[in-house]
Order: structure tokens, then C-alpha cells, then sequence
DNA sequence: GTGTTCAGTTAACGGTGTTAAGACGAGGAG
DNA sequence: CTCCTCGTCTTAACACCGTTAACTGAACAC
């Protein structure tokens, strides 16, 4: 019998765990990054989150993450990197969606934000202003971000084709304008703190709509 | 005589410094901040900052640093809004310049994302994502920002007024939406990493112009 | 059974922000 | 001048952090 009942070393939060069989160091891995995962969104920032409490959760050592990861940056980089590619694939999905050139990336729009803002954690960590020294460079290539980002430049290369888009800017530099206010809106939704108290902020949807009506109105031929 | 030769316990930026005078203790307040900001200026991060290193760039011991700034989170927050303030100032010299509404917004967004680029400490520190934490509630309606926030407000509803810009917008989330761009900007720019490896990115000041111009131009009246 | 090797442990290091308690010295009161 | 107060700063220490070195112990191969 070559597979015995192995399912009792893994899905255990917390308590004693039993040691892994000889070729299941995987399984403490996925062990760990969904504790870290789950820490990560209760704290809503990894610095906040200390890698004794990864291994305490998980049930195990705090040196043991180390077995499985370089280090600590590296250990959430993994942990974010999996919803990234659920992020990713509401991009694309948004992207490559029916409609006009700017119906496609509104909805893309709509999606990015709101994502940033439910995955308030994992997004700063994969997108924040630190994260250039905390992510690996050599991932960097395969990240799923790179191909949405393809995919919206191909998008408003398309829309400059058929004439939705204007024709009088820079492909790439339209792109990163787009992302930039995207980004930027997520980041201050999310940073606001007590602004609401002193200006009348509207609604998080009602800037979120303006900001993506307006860009895209920008980019839009007139 | 009632005020002697004081000048030798300040700007004595290493080795041995003498005790301050009864009265003289916000000296030393003055020589912790300009330390704090040398260093964070050199850094880039104020996480890398170390309060034994500011301590030890002005010839004190780190608990003294405790003696003028409640916490880390307060002496760093000082320390950037200082420079914040010249930052303020720019916006609001651009903001009230002479030329059209969009002209004006167009200065001020070249001001602010060239202010961010050039002091990406402060900046940060000030403008990310985990200052919703470290700064203190109290001083946030005070701050410089909200000011040039609410002159932002103003000349969108003066371009408004005089028929410059649409007038189908809410002017809050208008102002919103240029900040967001703008802030989303810096933000892209500054973590823009090995990506210039990947894909070909412009420049910087072609990708602000860009940027500048698409959200303008979606503000501006048809 | 015996040895190897993987999967984990305990102990420790240097560093962090921060606090408690005391030393030192300037300046006023007599 | 002497004494005392009190503001200024120091030394010592705490709890915690990420991380490494050295060790233990169980599972498998033979």
C-alpha cells in the first residue's frame, strides 16, 4: 500500500501537528502559506505580521518557515502571489470581455480597484512602495501582473486601431496613465483615515466611477 | 548678560556634545530632526532609519530621543512634515498661478509628481500606505495637504464656474480623481523596479505628461 | 538491525523600539 | 559660597524581531 490516510498532517490551524513523512515537506509549505495568508488579511500588513506567529499558527517551530522559504519576503511573496492570480484573472476576464474598448476597461477598472480594496494586505505587499526591494527580481518576469499589463496596452493599442481611442499618444504611456489612476485611487481609498471627517468625501464607488469616467474619457477621441 | 554664546551645543552634527542649558532642551529636539531627515533622505525608508542611528548622527544616546517625540511614528512624521510644507507651498504657488484651470492643474501635477520623485522618503512616509497608522490623528487637520486639497476643490469649481470644465462632475470626486492620478504616479514611478527591462517604458516625463494631459483632457468641457 | 537522510527541534545571536531608574550639571535660594 | 531643585541626558534592561547553528528523532533503504 504505497498511500496511507496522510490527510491528518495537513488542515490542523492549530495544536499538535505530526511530523511529515519523508517526501511531504510540501505540505507544511501549504500549510504555512495559508496561515500567513490568513494572518496577513487579519492584520492587513505584513510587517504586522511576525514570522513566529506564521509558525505558531501553523503549529510548528518558528526556524521550520525557514526550511521552506529564503526568508521572510520571500514567504509572503508566495503567500500573495496566489491570490494575485485570482486578481489577474479577473483582469482578463474584464479585459477580454464583450463591449467597446472603453466598456472593457471600465469593468477592468471597476475590478482592479475593488480587489485592491478587499485584498487590502496582499495588495500592498505585491504593490506597495517597499515591495521593490522585498520581491525576488527573478519572479518579477513571471509575474501575473505583467501579462495584464500586456493585455491592456494590446487593449488600447486596439482601440487606437479602430478608432475608439486617440491616436496622438504613446501606446505605453496611455497604459501606465490608466494604472496610475487605478492604482493610485486604491491606495488612497485605502489610506484616507479620518479625511471623511473634514472634507464630505463621496462613497468609495461614486470616486471610483468618476476617476475611471474621467480617465477614460481622456483617452477617449473626441 | 543674559544670553551667552549658545551656538556650540547646536550644529554639532558628530562627536562629543555638551549638555544644554536649563531652558535649551528644544535644541537638541531641532538637531534630532534635521539628523532624522539627512537620514531618511539617504535611506529612502524610514523603516531602515534606526532611532540609535539618528541618535548616534547627533551625539546622543537613543533613550534621549524619547525626551521630544512621543514615538518613532511622531519623530518621523515631524521630520517629513517640514519638507512637506515647501511641498504645499509649491502646489499652492502653481495652483494659484496665473493661466487657465487646466493650465494651473497642469503645473501644480508636474509640481507634485516632481516633489515625490525627489523626496521619496518623506514622501513615502507621509503619503503611504501605512501612515494611516503611524501618523497622528490629531495633526491631520492641520495638515499642510488638506489645504492644497481644498484649493484643488476650489479651482476645479472655478474651472466649472467659468465653463472650462464639465459641469456633469462631482467636483469633490473630480479632485479625487486628479490626486489619485497624480499620487498613483509617483507611487508607479518610484517602484517601477526591473520593469523598464520588460516592457519599454518611457521615460519619466513623457509618462507624466501623459498622464497629465489624459486626466485633463477627461476634465476638460468638450 | 543498521545506517542514512529528511523534517523538524532548541538555543542563541545581533538587532529593534521602548521604558525604568539613576547620574550629572546648571541655576536659583539662603 | 553652599545647598538644593530640577531639567537633561545616560546606562541598563525588557520584550520582541528575523535569522542561523547545532542538534534530535523518526522514516525509509538495505
Amino acid at each position: 500500500m504505497t498511500s496511507k490516510n496522510r490527510s491528518d498532517t495537513v488542515a490542523r490551524p492549530t495544536g499538535e501537528r505530526r511530523r511529515a513523512r519523508r517526501g511531504d515537506g510540501e505540505l507544511l509549505r501549504e500549510e504555512i502559506l495559508h496561515a500567513a495568508e490568513q494572518l496577513l488579511v487579519a492584520e492587513g500588513d505584513k510587517d504586522a505580521v511576525t514570522v513566529r506567529a506564521v509558525a505558531k499558527a501553523v503549529g510548528v517551530s518558528a526556524p521550520s518557515i525557514y526550511l521552506h522559504f529564503a526568508d521572510k519576503d520571500e514567504l509572503f511573496y508566495f503567500t500573495c502571489r496566489r491570490v494575485f492570480e485570482q486578481f489577474n484573472a479577473r483582469l482578463v476576464e474584464a479585459l477580454a470581455a464583450e463591449g467597446t474598448v472603453v466598456d472593457r476597461m471600465m469593468r477592468a477598472g471597476r475590478a482592479y480597484v475593488s480587489f485592491g480594496l478587499e485584498h487590502q494586505g496582499q495588495y500592498e505587499t505585491l504593490f506597495g512602495s517597499k515591495s521593490q526591494d522585498t520581491i525576488p527580481v527573478e519572479h518579477v518576469a513571471s509575474d501575473p501582473g505583467v501579462h495584464a499589463f500586456s493585455l491592456l496596452v494590446a487593449l488600447i493599442q486596439a482601440g487606437v486601431d479602430e478608432g475608439e481611442l486617440r491616436d496622438d499618444l504613446d501606446v505605453q504611456s496611455a497604459a501606465i496613465a490608466v494604472w496610475s489612476a487605478v492604482h493610485g485611487t486604491v491606495n488612497i481609498l485605502l489610506t484616507k483615515r479620518g479625511m471623511e471627517d473634514i472634507f464630505n468625501i463621496p462613497s468609495n464607488e461614486v470616486v471610483i466611477e468618476a476617476t475611471l469616467e474621467v480617465i477614460l474619457n481622456g483617452l477617449r477621441k473626441k
